[in-house]
DNA sequence: TTGTGGATGCTCT
DNA sequence: GAGCATCCACAAA
């Protein structure tokens, strides 16, 4: 069932996120911690694009001190606090000046379950790292890791040899113009444990 | 089992 | 000052 995996170089990466986000599905992202290792294989993730296409894209305004890594370099990390307890991460696509990301929504522990389990107290083993922020605490990536550089130490990440099946829909938890079946650019391994069914509708509210 | 609503504090306007 | 790319607890069926 484990696909073959594949180093590959930044400009993989730096591809329409759209594109890039079907491939970053079985992909293997890694961080190593004073802990120790974490690995989560990606079951699922977001296409974001960049400025003044994307209503639902922290970039859409332009760029600011927060979102300022997506404007750079593709395979960074574009790491983000919300909701007043959550930490997400995305990885930067597309060439320097685009503003696209990729954000992981959810995943499988494939290495270190134990510290994660650990960090996740109490969640059985396929809630380890379904969700964005909960992804973000299972591998143990702080806020303060946002920028750093995927492709060397302390991250690493390594994609799917062959493409992975998929299937795509609309974004979750996105109000307004850019919600819904607009931006279809949901993706996700269909029937893997990695993915949640959390919100299917974005919440309405007045 | 599914659905609803509140918590929480950083970031931008 | 208001919004937010979420999660958890609790209520109802």
């Amino acid at each position: 069932m484990s696909a073959r995996l594949v180093t590959v170089g930044r400009e993989y990466f730096a591809r329409d996120p759209v594109e890039l986000g079907p491939l970053l599905l079985g992909a293997v992202l890694a961080y190593q911690s004073d802990e120790g290792p974490v690995a989560v294989r990606l079951s699922e993730v977001e296409a974001y694009r960049g400025v003044g296409e994307d209503p639902g894209s922290h970039a859409f305004r332009g760029e600011t001190r927060r979102n300022a890594v997506m404007f750079g370099e593709a395979a960074h990390l574009y790491a983000y606090f919300t909701y007043g307890m959550h930490t997400c991460l995305n990885i930067v696509a597309g060439h320097p000046g685009t503003s696209a990301g990729v954000l992981l929504r959810g995943g499988t522990i494939v290495e270190g379950i134990e510290l994660a389990r650990e960090r996740r107290a109490g969640a059985s083993d396929r809630d380890l790292a379904r969700g964005p922020a909960r992804l973000a605490v299972a591998m143990g990536v702080p806020l303060s890791a946002g920028g750093s550089d995927l492709l060397a130490p302390p991250f690493s990440l390594v994609v799917a040899a062959e493409p992975v099946p998929f299937e795509h829909g609309p974004r979750t938890g996105i109000s307004g113009p850019g919600g819904g079946a607009a931006f279809p650019w949901r993706f996700w391994i269909p029937g893997d444990p990695g993915v949640s069914p959390y919100r299917r509708h974005a919440r309405s509210h007045a």
